[in-house]
DNA sequence: CGGTTGTCGAATGTCGACATTATACCATCA
DNA sequence: TGATGGTATAATGTCGACATTCGACAACCG
């Protein structure tokens, strides 16, 4: 068997490039919740005819960030607060199981990755640079998700966290003070590294829920604002 | 406002005609992991176009139970053992998760229905029918995600059982002992009964991958057999 | 004038046909 | 004989057109 020199070119089908696009176009907010998304404009838009624009709605239906009806067509999704609660409970639910399988079966190399990215949240919280912070944060709960190994927990993660992006920019703002932020992350990583699979997880959940509180405490008094 | 007379009729799409038919010809048996689905036969066989049929095979798709290549097709899903102990992790995480929301937000009635199951199981393990208790266990499961009042931890939980009824149907097969089986739920319902939410989710994550292991190593000896 | 009904326009649902591409088979050649 | 390359075939990918259905607006009636 000869080495692999040569990437295989993945073949970009239309639907593929509607697919993503339309996506990365609702996650950027240049279209925004509400709004109607017309199989012919967008079709026409692109260039392509409507069947791969169909087909890519239809998945991103699936996948929660657009809905769609009948003979009425797909918009993107408008998420209550109530939305945002079960997304949250369902990112909880997956990091914690992650941080779980993580704290059982924790790699030197996996260690230190989470060890760094913490050491990096520290460094950016002490030069104040929160927008760096946020980014860090996320990128956190994105690699624990990934050192599970299970790629359907970390598919279910990363759905969840492009839903929850439509209605907020979480890695542009912060819903705890930098340093409580650095501290719990510490937390985690300090329960991961002596294997208390189970403390490690409930601080996550724990986190993940307060955050929520926040995003949801805020959208109700900026909605009595308006 | 007039009484409600006549329910909606929900108009059934050819799509979704199509979804259904395949879905449950799947999880049915009736079509077989790595068997291949072919647009025009399906469509020939339903009596409708390759339209319909085709976005059914794609919501499948993204739903698990599909996967399909480039100008190549469908193919039922043919699971690995990694697959399976992959999507009870994600059915444990999200049980776990709705086990706690239960337990922190009890009401009388879905307190009462829980416990009502558990005594009809103990009822079928007495009786030794080995199958109704099978059946009851599957419905306390979902019964308890029902009881989250997450729509999302729900529609997660249907689909990761609806994948691992393609790899061995969990109706109709016990991977623990009757009294074990009943004394686990009972002990999950006490959990829940008194609050303790984290108790509760981790017995029921125990349990769950308890039976996860029992499947691999059963599926690891049918391999060696043949 | 309020409410109901008919009509129209536009978008989606479905279809059949054509374009593209992967696979299998076969002829060719070292 | 085995590897290589071409070709046929059959499936998916894409397209444009038609059928169906929904929502809005106007006409009509009480």
């Amino acid at each position: 068997m000869s080495l692999q020199i040569f990437e295989q070119v993945p073949h970009k089908s239309l639907r593929e490039v509607a697919l993503s696009a339309i996506r990365q176009a609702i996650l950027r907010g240049d279209l925004k919740p509400g709004q109607r998304l017309m199989e012919g404009e967008i079709a026409e838009q692109m260039g392509m005819s409507r069947a791969p624009v169909r087909e890519a709605l239809r998945q991103l239906e699936t996948e929660g960030l657009v809905v769609s009806q009948a003979h009425r067509g797909a918009f993107v999704v408008e998420l209550s607060i109530k939305d945002v609660t079960e997304i949250c409970a369902l990112r909880a639910a997956v990091e914690s199981m992650s941080a779980r399988i993580v704290a059982e079966q924790a790699s030197p190399e996996v260690l230190a990755q989470l060890q760094q990215a913490v050491a990096d949240m520290s460094q950016a919280a002490d030069a104040g640079d929160l927008s760096r912070l946020a980014a860090l944060d996320m990128s956190f709960h994105e690699m624990l998700c990934r050192a599970s190994g299970n790629s359907r927990l970390l598919d279910t993660w990363l759905s969840m966290t492009s839903l929850i992006r439509i209605f907020i920019d979480l890695t542009n703002t912060l819903y705890l003070p930098a340093d409580e932020i650095v501290h719990l992350h510490t937390e985690v990583v300090e329960h991961i590294e002596h294997g208390r699979a189970e403390e490690a997880g409930q601080a996550l959940a724990r986190h993940i829920f307060d955050v929520c509180e926040r995003i949801s405490q805020e959208r109700e008094s900026d909605a009595s604002d308006a």
